[in-house]
DNA sequence: GCACTTTATGTTTTT
DNA sequence: CATAAAGTGC
């Protein structure tokens, strides 16, 4: 195994005995040192089931098992458990739960699910108002307080009265028998607490940790890292302080800093040689990332050549940001006789996409886009979704308002409300609820038999699925549902088309894996909230990569364009919390502030760090003097990050003046020449 | 009471 | 400019 490891590598693999942290900068091999870990683990006696690799998304830990598959093949029964937190999680509430008082067949919830229940507990329909309060909800749960807690500790009125709003929506979460996504760490972490032979029971089952992508837990996350390894600490954590880019949602380096108190015996390893980029590109990254404090001293170097300069594009606004990279990426390609897929471009907010992905259109260059609005949240498959979660679930209201409006099948919101107020009062689901004869005074005759078909509806269906295969059913749930009649009604042509493609696709998929794991719709339906993405060979498609820096980590690529590289957009500067008092701002709380801008700012150096360094050969930074953000345009001024990097200006490389006009007429000669030579074929 | 049309409104990043 | 809540015909 130890061929082609650097020293570092090869200590941080071979160390067993006891906790270990490798302090992996980017490029450095991580992912190999992980796959290759868990092998020696395997070697040195590790029965591979008793392994566990726990990841971030499931891209990663598809990603790995594959790797892991490649260099060691293993009987299906006999693999090391490779997963995120969040479906570690559920395996364990699945299994478990109902000591909590959850159902196994518990659904969970999304966020925009939560957002309309918060509104209800809120009694707001204020949207930014109720983002504020799930993401404080949720940055509450990850640092594992409770309502009562953060209620005693809140530090205004809107605090206060989201705390209380979070009792209720609690309250309203368990009526459903349904969690949301931080529940899947905090209950689990519960679960353990409580139950001492749960966590004996765990302890056996995983014997040996390996954490993936560790500067990013939350507290909720690591109180389930100690739970899982207990006093033996056999595990190791591989992460990077300045690749920490989740601390919006709670992650915090305080994990990587309490390791080394947490546990006294933790070995430190540090992998620095970078495999990866061009000299010109670490050193760049190198000089941005030393602006922010040090947690560990670390410096990347690289035995690769220097490169090609980094270029600085300075661009009027977003419309000719989008045509000169473009164009630049065109004929860079032309030029170099390169493939599509040798190329990313990489921005702070999804929406800057959209105008890059209408000029690849135009230029009839193919893409693909990860990040963003993901398959799952599509309109379409969220519908179907709702059927699969209320037939899992009937308790599941979100689920069953959603099926029951769509398609319209003459339920309305009266119905409904007379419905949801009959159960808030009786205390129970609103299918439940439906069948109870009291009830039946709530409502008009009419509608309480089109609401009661309904029910009967998925009662059949919810019968079929938990027996008969999964295919067939999903196949007639649509076709007595009329699914695609009701998309070619409500819809112009063209999109009912794609939507119904997308149904499509959804229900292959869902058919694909129901043969796979031999399971039930029933089944199926449990464990679709928490897959981000279809496992689509993206990777196969040789396509330019439109993502957003987030998504784009772990990832590398030949050429990268980072675009929007200015103040305001990288580093994003948002609205200042709402809840900061104005009037009377005293020293301490201004100086807390302009902590809190720091901190802001040093994570948005780590998204450029991140950024900058997914790049191997070549990287382009662009800007635009001007961008209309939401309803003005306003001046624009370029990312301190571009300064910070030093890139040696004028003299030597930065050609910061290449104007659009120059780069249309390059590729304009390019393609006379291809056009030309495919002629002259 | 239900479905459709207009109108206000608002932007990080994701499991 | 795209989406979601409030208003208007059926």
């Amino acid at each position: 195994m130890s061929t082609g490891f650097n020293d570092a590598q090869r200590a941080a693999i071979r160390h067993l005995d006891g906790p270990c942290l490798v302090l992996a900068g980017a490029g450095s091999g991580k992912t190999r040192v992980i796959t290759h870990k868990i092998v020696h683990l395997i070697d040195s006696g590790f029965s591979p089931e008793a392994i566990g690799a726990i990841t971030f998304t499931n891209k990663a830990a598809q990603e790995m098992a594959e790797r892991l598959q490649k260099i060691a093949t293993l009987p299906t029964a006999r693999r090391p458990l490779v997963s995120t937190f969040h479906s570690l999680g559920m395996q364990m509430l699945r299994r478990d739960g109902e000591r909590l008082g959850l159902k196994r067949s518990f659904s969970i919830l999304d966020s925009d699910d939560c957002a309309g229940i918060l509104a209800g507990a809120l009694a707001t329909t204020d949207r930014k108002l109720i983002r504020h309060a799930q993401h404080q909800i949720s940055l509450w749960k990850n640092a594992l307080l409770d309502p009562e807690t953060a209620a005693a500790q809140a530090a205004n009125g809107i605090e206060h009265s989201i705390a209380r709003a979070w009792r209720e929506h609690a309250a309203t979460l368990s009526a459903y028998q349904a969690v949301d996504f931080d529940d899947l760490i905090l209950l689990p972490v519960k679960l353990l607490a409580e139950h001492a032979d749960l966590t004996q029971a765990w302890r056996e089952r995983l014997r040996y940790l390996l954490i993936d992508e560790y500067q990013d837990t939350n507290a909720a996350q690591y109180q389930l890292l100690r739970l899982l390894t207990g006093p033996r600490a056999a595990f190791t954590a591989v992460g990077d302080d300045d690749q920490a880019i989740y601390g919006w949602r709670g992650a915090t380096l305080d994990n990587l800093r309490r390791l080394e108190t947490d546990f006294p015996g933790l070995k430190l390893f540090k992998l620095e040689q970078n495999y990866r980029s061009s000299v010109t590109i670490l050193s760049a990254a190198n000089r941005l990332i030393a602006h922010n404090p040090k947690l560990h001293d670390k410096k990347l170097w690289s035995e690769h050549g220097v490169g090609d300069p980094i270029q600085v594009v300075p661009c009027a606004n977003e419309e000719a940001e989008a045509e000169s990279i473009v164009m630049r990426l065109h004929a860079h390609r032309f030029e170099r006789r390169g493939t599509w897929r040798d190329y990313a471009i990489l921005y702070r907010d999804n929406h800057q996409s959209r105008v890059f992905e209408q000029w690849l259109r135009k230029e009839n260059i193919p893409y693909v886009l990860s990040g963003g609005q993901s398959f799952f949240e599509r309109a379409e498959i969220r519908d179907l979704i709702a059927y699969l979660r209320l037939i899992a679930n009937d308790d599941d209201d979100p689920a069953f308002i959603r099926a029951a409006t769509t398609p319209k099948r003459g339920i309305g919101t009266a119905t409904l409300k007379a419905l949801g107020d009959y159960a808030g009062s009786r205390q129970v689901s609103m299918f439940e609820a439906l069948f109870e004869t009291g009830f039946e005074s709530r409502l008009a005759a009419r509608q309480l038999d089109t609401v009661r078909e309904f029910g009967e509806f998925i009662n059949r269906i919810n019968w079929r699925a938990a027996r008969e295969p999964a295919g067939p059913v999903l196949d007639d749930l649509l076709a007595a549902i009329d699914y695609r009649g009701w998309l070619a009604d409500s819809q112009d042509e063209k999109t009912a088309a794609t939507r119904w493609r997308n149904v499509c696709d959804f229900c292959d998929w869902v058919k694909k894996r129901a043969a796979e794991e031999g399971a039930t719709l029933s089944q199926l339906a449990q464990s679709i909230a928490i897959l981000s993405q279809l496992d689509r060979r993206d990777a196969e498609a040789d396509a330019v990569r439109l993502s957003t820096v987030h998504a784009a980590k772990g990832l590398e690529f030949p050429h990268v364009f980072v675009v929007g590289c200015e103040e305001g957009v990288l580093p994003h500067l948002g609205a200042r919390d709402p809840d900061a008092d104005e009037g009377g701002a005293t020293a301490e709380v201004s100086a807390a502030r302009a902590a809190g801008d720091s901190a802001r700012i040093e994570e948005e150096r780590r998204l450029m760090y991140v950024a900058i360094t997914r790049a191997q050969r070549s990287l382009t930074l662009s800007w635009c003097r001007e961008r209309s953000h939401a309803r003005q345009t306003l001046p624009q001024e370029p990312s301190r990050f571009i300064a910070e990097m030093e890139l040696s200006s004028g003299a030597s490389g930065v050609r910061a003046t290449v104007t659009n006009e120059t780069a249309r007429a390059r590729l304009g000669a390019l393609k006379d020449l291809l056009g030309g030579s495919r002629a002259a074929k």
